[in-house]
DNA sequence: GAGAGATCGTGGGCTGTGGC
DNA sequence: GCCACAGCCCACGATCTCTC
């Protein structure tokens, strides 16, 4: 795989351009790793050029490495997530790997990699999330860097919470959401459909905005998604319920 | 068919090198 | 000196092949 090396102020310039679009995504500090902000959840980010992993026997093969940071001591005993990405400027392409394991293996070695393949890069179209299964069990996902909010939004359903919670369900499948089960989002919906007048139009344009361009979502998806939104009972309420 | 050894496939991680 | 990437060797499990 022929790589163009980017530097690390290049990388996150190319990652802030598409968070920019998200009205709430807020630039904390740093440039790599990164600390940001988006759907009130703060997240550090460390994005690497993926190159050839030089397996002579393989040049399909791709990787990014960590290497020993003293930063890194700091964010691993953070309570804040630190996810992993590698970046293929040939296709604008994101891997990001499960980072709950990232954060584990964060100063393990001198060096850790992380591996892809140049085929499953090439493979991804814009809106769709590619999800492979390496044979270490690595389980990469793979996007265009443009549906990178999108990804943010939903990064629990696709690596599940981080202590022992139960499983996520995807909620993008074929580049579409099926179900809004974002509290965030919920939390901006409510006062518009939990309501005798629903502002259903007002809503779409809400949940667009959240989710970024998602080309495969046609309006009549968008429609579908506001109209099946469901709000759970809140815990006082069912404490009611039960009086 | 079963077991042993050889080979292959895949990933881990170290060192070297060059740019800043 | 630090960092990122290039290049390499090594470990190990899976699979194949040979022999009995």
């Amino acid at each position: 795989m022929k790589t163009e090396k980017i530097l690390p102020e290049t990388l996150l310039q190319l990652m802030l351009n598409v968070f920019g679009a998200a009205p709430d995504f807020v630039y904390k500090s740093g440039i790599q790793p990164f600390l940001m902000e988006i759907g009130g959840r703060e997240f550090y980010i460390y994005v690497k050029n993926l190159s050839s992993a030089y397996f002579k026997t393989r040049p399909d093969t791709t990787r990014a490495q960590l290497p020993v940071r003293e930063d890194f001591e700091e964010i691993k005993l953070s309570a804040i997530p630190f996810v992993f990405l590698g970046y293929d400027s040939v296709n604008d392409v994101i891997v990001c790997w499960n980072y709950h394991t990232a954060k584990q293996r964060l100063n393990e070695r001198k060096s850790v990699s992380f591996y892809s393949r140049s085929y499953f890069q090439e493979e991804v179209v814009s809106g769709e999330f590619l999800r492979k299964e390496l044979k270490n069990g690595d389980t990469p996902v793979l996007f265009k860097r443009k549906d990178i909010i999108t990804f943010f939004r939903s990064i629990d359903s696709f690596f599940g919470k981080p202590t022992g919670s139960e499983d996520v369900k995807d909620i993008i499948v074929d580049g579409k959401i099926n179900n809004i089960t974002d509290k965030t989002l919920l939390q901006k919906l409510k006062p518009l459909l939990n309501t005798d007048t629903p502002h259903t139009l007002e809503a779409i344009k809400v949940t667009q905005q959240y989710y970024g361009d998602l080309p495969q979502m046609k309006f009549r998806d968008w429609a579908n998604l506001v109209k099946n939104v469901q709000f759970s009972v809140s815990n006082e309420e069912m404490k009611c319920d039960h009086k």
